[in-house]
DNA sequence: AGCCAGGAGATTT
DNA sequence: AAATCTCATGGC
């Protein structure tokens, strides 16, 4: 009987990072369906230049990733094996110097003790720009556990899943595929009517090419790309910084009415009532370009 | 049962 | 134009 093929890619990572946090990050709901861990190990299916990989990635050694490809039927091209390296570093930010933010972070009241309970955690992307967009969209107004729920519902109804060992693996739904639904087939799925419409219109206008991850990249300043996602219904302040967060990966993108944040200000000062927007613009001015990772890891804290 | 959560859209200032 | 209401919806 034939083996399956496997590559396998070894990736080195800096000092300011390291596996574990990261790990515990990506494995802090058993409800998300967009990867499997298990044995210390991540799996995931992506798309890259065109061909479905289930990608299984470990700590090889202190600052090495081992990549491995699970179960592709040719061996990779070497066109994607680059491709595959350019987005492990892009999904763990691991290109990123954030000795900046460790230096403000030893001073700083709030971030003081996350970050080091936390060290190496990197800000874990959402690399397509439409799945940050509707993991956004989702998540707005409800609880995670509920948003989790949501997500898995649209994705096992209109993504593709590749069964290995068993165990079954999720694309996120395309655009292309959303465009062409109806607001009753989303609401089937317990997204709300208007959700429902806010999605649809987003995959629609990703699919006409009038929204893309490059066109928003290619704005100057953060402010010109909050304005632009703005633009769009459905995308208020608070989801435009999160996707801004976490696919255009803005070190400064501040999410600023985001629960989590507030919840977990309020319990590391042990505050009566919740923090005034006021107030958390006067704690934020300290973490000035380092907004997104001191709110990732002031996430971490409500764990 | 009533509160909560981002944003749109309407209304008021 | 900016601040303030109201609406829709499901989980807890």
């Amino acid at each position: 009987m034939m083996q399956p093929s496997t590559t396998k890619i070894t990736i080195q990572t800096p000092n300011t990072f390291r596996f574990a946090p990261n790990l515990d990050y990506l494995n802090r709901d058993a409800k998300e369906c967009m990867h499997h861990i298990e044995n210390n190990q991540i799996t995931k299916l992506i798309e890259l230049t065109g061909q479905t990989l289930l990608i299984q990635i470990s700590e090889a050694t202190h600052n090495t990733l081992s990549i491995q490809c699970l179960a592709s039927q040719t061996p990779i091209t070497e066109l994607t094996r680059i491709e595959l390296i350019n987005y492990i570093h892009n999904w763990f930010d691991i290109n990123r110097d954030i000795s900046e933010f460790y230096a403000l972070a030893r001073t700083d009241a709030l971030l003081c003790q996350t970050t080091q309970d936390h060290y190496g955690l990197r800000i874990i992307s959402i690399p397509d720009l439409f799945e940050a967009l509707c993991w956004g969209i989702i998540g707005q107004q409800i609880d995670l556990s509920f948003a989790y729920t949501l997500k898995r519902q649209f994705v096992e109804k209109y993504g593709t899943s590749t069964v290995y060992n068993n165990i079954q693996y999720w694309t996120f739904p395309t655009a292309e595929k959303i465009a062409t639904l109806n607001i009753t087939e989303l609401t089937a799925i317990q997204l709300t009517k208007r959700k429902s419409e806010y999605i649809i219109e987003i995959a629609q206008q990703i699919q006409s090419g009038a929204l893309s991850k490059q066109h928003l990249q290619n704005l100057p300043t953060i402010a010109h790309i909050e304005k632009e996602l703005t633009k769009i219904r459905g995308i208020g302040p608070w989801t435009a910084n999160y996707v801004i967060m976490r696919c255009l990966k803005l070190p400064n993108a501040f999410p600023i009415d985001d629960i989590g944040l507030i919840n977990a200000i309020q319990h590391a000062q042990q505050l009566d009532q919740k923090p005034t927007k006021t107030e958390i613009q006067q704690l934020a001015k300290n973490w000035s370009g380092w907004e997104a990772y001191a709110t990732f890891y002031l996430w971490r804290t409500l764990y």
